[in-house]
RNA sequence: GCCUCUGUAGCUCAGUUGGUAGAGCAGAGGACUGAAAAUCCUCGUGUCGUUGGUUCGAUUCCGACCGGAGGCA
């Protein structure tokens, strides 16, 4: 009721969510935090198709190119670092316009959510990684059982990323993950969102537009970019080459494969994380969806968006 | 023209010593709390190229034909 209102732009890739951002912080009088786990890193303009300054048309943006390729970050460092970000929007007495594919990012935010200790390089994550490699996953997930046997029921063996992470919560905090996660869900939300969500009403639709942006991204220096992120002493492990564009042109330019294999292997990829997108996202059921068809009509977005949100008060 | 190999799920292929078939990839759905553009789970009936023959029964054996690859002329 008293929460601060917030906006938020969610969709899967392609499907105009920063475009959408800026008319939507033009319109009302909003400044847009990006909440994107690819577009904070520097250097990485062109394949996270983060908002150029051109796109950005004078708009305020937040969480883009903050932080260091070379730097690993977190869901909890992001949702700190955002969420610093909107509180000083509200205290201009401008909008928060969230504009963002990381569904947990966004979550992270909204709802204030905390993060047990421990981290992605920590002793303890180094030793439960030591752990699986010599006695196998299923070891680490009997030693769960006995400690959290509730998170240890949810988790496939092959889930070896969240078992590590749940053995880990427990030994650096001495309480299980299941247990903080409760607390961290019970907690009242920190915002008042209106989710507005853009996607396309047939997937060969989106499809379309994915093939034709990785084309676009590739002949705009994909390879480039890649290369002086190397140049620039960025480790090949850094989460930053995880994103999708970056670890296929690696492969290129380790010769592993052709410019065109790396481009379609982009486009597949793509697809797939649209897909893990619209996943997350469906079961949200606040969310005010605009399906395009065929093509993205922003003009006709916009005032359907205009409309949503006064009837909602919103202005 | 002749010879050899080959034609099985959208793609790449396995397989059935004759009892109508199964993997990987793609695709679809789902999960998701310190890597999340990450990670993980579930889902496989298709004229077994066509057409004759042998057989109780053929995708499997035999013949012809059609398509593909290679070789010899």
């Amino acid at each position: 009721m008293d929460k601060p209102r917030v906006l938020c732009v969610v969709g899967p890739t392609a499907c105009g969510k920063t475009r959408m951002g800026v008319l939507l912080a033009r319109r009302f009088n909003g400044e847009v935090v990006s909440v994107d786990s690819m577009q904070i890193y520097r250097g990485m303009t062109i394949g996270t198709a983060a908002p150029t300054a051109r796109e950005m048309e004078g708009v305020p943006h937040h969480m883009v190119a903050v932080a260091d390729p070379a730097e690993s970050w977190s869901v909890a460092r992001f949702a700190a670092e955002a969420d610093k970000c909107v509180r000083d929007i509200l205290s201009r007495g401008k909008l928060p316009v969230l504009v963002g594919g990381t569904g947990l990012y966004l979550d992270a935010v909204i709802f204030g959510r905390s993060f047990a200790a421990g981290s992605a390089g920590g002793a303890v994550r180094e030793r439960l990684q030591v752990r699986l490699a010599q006695e196998g996953p299923e070891a680490l997930l009997a030693r769960l059982q006995e400690v959290d046997p509730e998170a240890a029921q949810k988790l496939h063996p092959a889930d070896h990323k969240r078992i590590l992470r749940a053995l880990e919560v427990y030994e650096e905090t001495g309480r299980t993950i299941t247990e903080h996660d409760r607390e961290s869900k019970s907690l009242p939300r920190k915002y008042d969102p209106l989710y507005i969500g853009l996607a396309f009403q047939d997937r060969a639709d989106m499809r379309a537009l994915i093939d034709r942006r990785v084309d676009a991204m590739v002949e705009a220096g994909l390879a480039d970019e890649v290369r002086s992120l190397l140049a620039s002493g960025v480790p090949r492990a850094a989460t930053a080459f995880q994103a999708i564009g970056y670890k296929e042109l690696l492969a290129y330019l380790d010769g592993a494969c052709t410019l065109t294999e790396a481009a379609e292997e982009i486009k597949l990829r793509s697809r797939q994380y649209a897909k893990r997108q619209l996943t997350w996202l469906r079961r949200n059921r606040d969310i005010h969806w605009i399906l395009w068809e065929k093509e993205r009509d922003f003009a006709r977005a916009l005032q359907i968006v205009t409309e949503i949100l006064t009837a909602s008060g919103l202005q």
